[in-house]
DNA sequence: TACCATATGTCAATCGGTTGATATACTTTT
DNA sequence: AAAAGTATATCAACCGATTGACATATGGTA
């Protein structure tokens, strides 16, 4: 049997509240006592029941966080930025994995409320899901909108496209494509197409837009970007929107031997350290997941302390562009 | 305030005691009774408490996953598996990314135990933690040694290190190098280079290994490498203990103007599907995520079902050599 | 009619903590 | 010497469930 608190209270001696004071430095206690206390959780191996307390207390310290896939690149990263931070503040996470799936988000989401979690962060999304709209319940999206309601961490996605398509025409491109995820994804990464068709329009070119199914099918993608290659052969510039995509557009080209940079420049989207460190070549716009995991981690404090006013309800991070071979 | 068993038996009309069976499926229960009280729970939008239910039944259904940093594509998708099997098994997830620290995993190990997790999975590790050795306390290791009693799964890394060095031989390398990992991690991975000295050997050649210092330091990593094209400029085949190494030996041998694979040929290690996308020309070394993540659920189920004897000790499962263009 | 399976209720203990109320000392300070 | 502060104890309620014991009522069956 695990010790209990009046164990504790019995091996140094004390009643159990005195323990649970020691535990919870309140009311007075004197220095010998609390050595005493300490001791005796040391000897008989204590280690307090978080349950018991949060079932009292009303908080978990958990909280839940939602990806589509830690395997992503771009997903473990903010993962890894995410739990970091929340260790910092004393957070723990429960990890969901929805695979962009909505009966799975909703499923998970619903055992997250279960385990009492303090707030949610989403990554991924999928707006019917009512459990979202639990009044003053703590959540905060990344990337994707909600709802009106709640607050939105993302990076400067049309700022984002807009580097990415001007680059490819100041380096000359005289027909530039974008590639980009499914769009009933409603989510501000839309942005960044609109960018690409705001930037091509002004420049009085047409804009042209494929987009892959899934964003996780990689064969399907593969299909999309051959039958790009096929229908327009004169394209010399793809604005991709993540790296991924922009790896298999070149592993295409090179198939069909079309050179990178001089016959055709490509540019991808997210430009993270594993795709830094794997593709190190290819120009990309570097999005800061640690920035966005610390944004959105202090929004969902904030709610959690109950502050559901002046929230900031949409946040843009900063976009860098990253210059490799591909341009 | 959200409501409570007691508030579902008021608005079904029932007693706490029927509710509770009905969530539970135990006892006489009418079927009348129990759409009755399903209908009360979703019309006053009832959520059970799994902290209450946990307490009393001392077990929460939640798993620890330490992993040093879920950024790192092979880790990201490790966790991927592990928590899509723990979910398929009604599992959650508590997510810790040690970063290989040994304060911090100690830290977040305590954390996993006050929060009463049934079991941890460990894919980073140091030895000393005392907690790990817990009497009967579920744990499993993937791809490092804890202790004699404690299960290891991983793939077959002596086979792989085995593969990867006879195919550079094969492929008529003269002066084969080998990269791996921080060694004082006495880790499985450690067979990688086991297998490249005995086949070295085996053919009469003197094997040579330059060591990485930290796993995650991309800088310090560019360096040793920077060092081994310095002192070894002879080298025709690196065998590098991950992808990622493997991709810096690429950049460095591309700076250097050594065409690979005419004048170098290089063998990775891992075959992320993440790798696979980013650097499809690489040649590597395959682990099974999905099978390891499986097999690890597998016994650390056993162990939580009490089960602490015949637990398979050492679990090796199959590599597979993908060939790339590196080679 | 007696018996038994079915259906539900009441009650209280339990899980492992936290906390407020109240009491009782011993020390200091005024 | 009285008042105030410090240190600890006892007791019981509470958090939101689960469960066993026991009671009661209905219906069907031997």
């Amino acid at each position: 049997m695990k010790p209990s608190i009046d164990d504790v209270a019995e091996a140094a001696g004390v009643s159990r509240t005195t323990v649970s004071r020691v535990l919870n430095n309140r009311g007075y206690i004197s220095q010998k006592t609390k050595d005493n206390v300490y001791k005796a959780m040391k000897e008989i191996n204590y280690i307090p029941n978080d349950l018991a307390r949060s079932l009292y207390n009303k908080r978990t310290n958990i909280i839940g966080l939602i990806v589509p896939k830690t395997s992503n690149p771009f997903y473990g990263e903010l993962t890894f930025h995410i739990e970091s931070v929340c260790a910092s503040f004393g957070y723990k996470v429960l990890l969901c994995n929805s695979v962009n799936r909505m009966d799975k988000e909703e499923k998970y989401l619903e055992m997250l409320l279960r385990n009492q979690v303090d707030g949610v962060i989403v990554v991924t999304y999928n707006r019917g899901i009512t459990n979202y709209h639990r009044e003053n319940f703590p959540v905060v999206a990344i990337d994707h909108y909600l709802s009106e309601k709640i607050p939105v961490v993302g990076s400067d996605n049309y700022d984002g496209g807009k580097q990415a398509t001007e680059l490819l025409l100041k380096k000359g491109c005289q027909h530039i494509i974008h590639i980009n995820g499914p769009s009933e994804l409603e989510t501000p990464a839309n942005l960044r197409r609109k960018a690409y068709e705001d930037v091509m329009a002004k420049n009085g070119r047409t804009p042209i837009t494929y987009e892959v199914s899934s964003s996780f099918d990689q064969l399907a993608n593969r299909d999309v970007i051959g039958k790009l290659f096929d229908e327009r052969p004169e394209v010399d510039g793809i604005f991709a929107s993540d790296d991924l995509i922009a790896a298999s557009v070149m592993a295409e080209a090179k198939k069909r031997q079309k050179d990178i940079p001089s016959r055709l420049k490509v540019v991808g989207y997210d430009g993270t350290e594993t795709g830094q460190i794997l593709l190190p070549e290819l120009t990309t716009i570097h999005q800061p997941t640690d920035l966005i995991a610390k944004t959105a981690l202090d929004i969902l404090l904030k709610e959690i302390e109950g502050e559901f006013n002046d929230l900031p309800l949409e946040t843009c991070l900063p976009v860098t562009l990253i210059e490799g071979g591909t341009t």
